[in-house]
DNA sequence: TTTACTTTTGAAACCCGTTTCAAGATTGAT
DNA sequence: ATCAATCTTGAAACGGGTTTCAAAAGTAAA
């Protein structure tokens, strides 16, 4: 409530030399000094914000778009972000878009309006890629890909090898039937992973079969409902991600067939409920940690890079959902 | 990037009309307010908000406070809290605390600083009673619970109840020997739950005994194990949180022990996962939705309020972990 | 047509922290 | 002691919407 006048009466100084003494931007008389931090202490002064954004045009705050906050890897996510940005002093600002291209707009303009230094987008239909294109801050796209190169940088996970490291694990613990629950194919990351699943499976000459999906634990349950009538001689279930996994497996689990005797099964994400889970589950995992670390890096070094795409590489995590060497093939 | 005087200038009036036009805070003859709009359009106008927020000491923006982003409880709750805030034109920005003080103080003044227009602490320790009170905006405290009256207001559910209901199903179901995996005593809602469980055993001559833990995974894991060598006999496990409720069911799993033929278990929350995983959890249900609304609502009207406290009702879910009717006492 | 009143409009003040700029003070060298 | 160079400091401008206030314009009544 206190504003910089106040304080600069009571140290009976200028405004400009509390300001100095707050920023360090210059040197100041070590008595006066004394008499502004005492007087900051007085009156319990805190520099207003919007005043200094104002000026500076810049609030310190790095945006976060995701599409849904109650999506334990977007939640992960958000939590990488956060650690990083904050040890570079930003504030983060989430928001979600619930999948509507109307929202994710509004949100763009709304933190270029707020003078948000930067934006991290997980959520990008291809109906705001000129939005992205006309936004004067750094916008850097993870996990989800646009089409055109619209962003100022892109981070995101082998999608493509992650889809076949996860079809190879099937493959070679003797799956001869496979079934992909493949997510939304307007997803890039659904895309490629499916992607890499199929091409995995025809150099091996494995069957593969495909019923869509998409990322939610409502449409896994009907999926895998749907490909016990489908497709009964099933021996591997992969999954487009792990919320997708665990649905299929409480189905399996209902209709008595035994995880992983009689049918296989992995996620994708390595979401910290893959391992909360009984039996725990076998999956992909996303350096969903480095992915944000690097995102906000980007972010903020708003200097042009040449290299706008940065791939990192998924790995298999073996865990009880499949047949493997470690629990001698029973799971 | 362009200002209202740009506008105002491309449309031929003054900067003072283009605010009336956007806000609608005056009548503009239509032809002016006309051009106006056009010049908006043309120039992609979007009200600076920092500048908007300086003179208004408004920011339109609601401050969350959670001890994790991590914890599947506060992230229903934050889409609760941000679903309710968007509907009236507000703004959410997050903050964990990750249950340091130094953190949550930062915040507050930082939330101060940024012209917030209310908060709502899900995360209070004791040690920051004086900021709040200190506070020139709205505080609600919600689900946790600070000693003196210090917020504005307080919305959350009646946790002695909650715990109360935990213990009387099981006891309903026939345990004879329950172990409470009680949260940290210092928590306002883990004290509470526990003494609920514990009143009602007592009352109805049960023996409980307790084994300290906190809301995490990895508490309720060694919580578990030490439950299992400190009372082999025990034949219903009241978990203080579902996560620690999905730990003890992995132990319990582990060690061949059937739930809920052999132990019955219960959790607290009613998180997405104790749906999602197989066996469902039987939990107590916060309505974390209702919390999330009322929260900002009161945070919302300043006027001063008499009624300051809003007590919620938990709810039994009964599912697999739990002997019941629905299952014939099966599970 | 003049007087009285209402409506529309722009100039200027305002919000408040930061920075520039030039004046004033200090230090150092000669 | 004098001049130059360096440092410290406050006044004022700045950022960009919003609102007040008074002037201008319009309307109605007399």
């Amino acid at each position: 409530m206190p504003s910089i006048k106040e304080v600069a009466a009571l140290a009976n100084v200028s405004p400009a030399t509390v300001s100095r003494v707050m920023n360090g931007t210059a040197k100041v008389d070590e008595e006066k000094r004394e008499r502004v931090l005492k007087a900051i202490q007085e009156t319990g002064f805190v520099p207003n914000e919007a005043a200094r954004t104002l000026f500076k045009r810049s609030a310190k705050i790095i945006g976060l778009v995701i599409p849904s906050i109650e999506n334990p890897f977007f939640t992960q996510f958000s939590g990488a972000v956060e650690r990083t940005a904050d040890a570079h002093g930003y504030k983060v600002v989430l928001f979600n878009t619930d999948g509507e291209i109307e929202k994710e707009k509004n949100i763009l303009q709304m933190l270029s309006a707020m003078n948000a230094d930067g934006i991290i987008l997980t959520t990008s239909s291809e109906g705001v890629d000129s939005d992205i294109q006309n936004c004067t801050i750094p916008v850097v796209v993870t996990d989800r890909l646009t089409k055109k190169n619209v962003a100022d940088a892109y981070v995101h996970c082998d999608h493509y090898r992650g889809g076949r490291l996860a079809a190879e694990h099937m493959i070679e613990n003797g799956c001869k039937h496979i079934v992909c629950l493949r997510g939304k194919q307007d997803i890039s990351s659904a895309r490629e992973r499916y992607l890499g699943c199929k091409d995995m499976c025809s150099e091996r000459d494995i069957k593969v079969q495909v019923i869509d999906c998409d990322y939610s634990f409502e449409a896994g349950l009907k999926a895998t409902e749907e490909m016990l009538k489908t497709y009964p001689d099933a021996d591997g279930i992969v999954a487009c991600n792990d919320i997708v996994a665990i649905s299929a497996y409480k189905v399996l689990h209902q209709n008595g067939i035994k995880v992983p005797e009689q049918i296989q099964l992995i996620g994708y994400d390595n979401i910290q409920l893959s391992e909360l889970m009984t039996p725990e589950l076998t999956t992909i995992a996303q350096p969903i940690e480095e992915i944000g670390r690097k995102a906000v890096e980007l972010v903020l070094q708003q200097k042009e890079n040449d290299e706008k795409e940065y791939i990192l590489e998924p790995k298999l995590i073996i865990r009880e959902t499949t047949k493997n060497k470690k629990n001698g093939g029973k799971g």
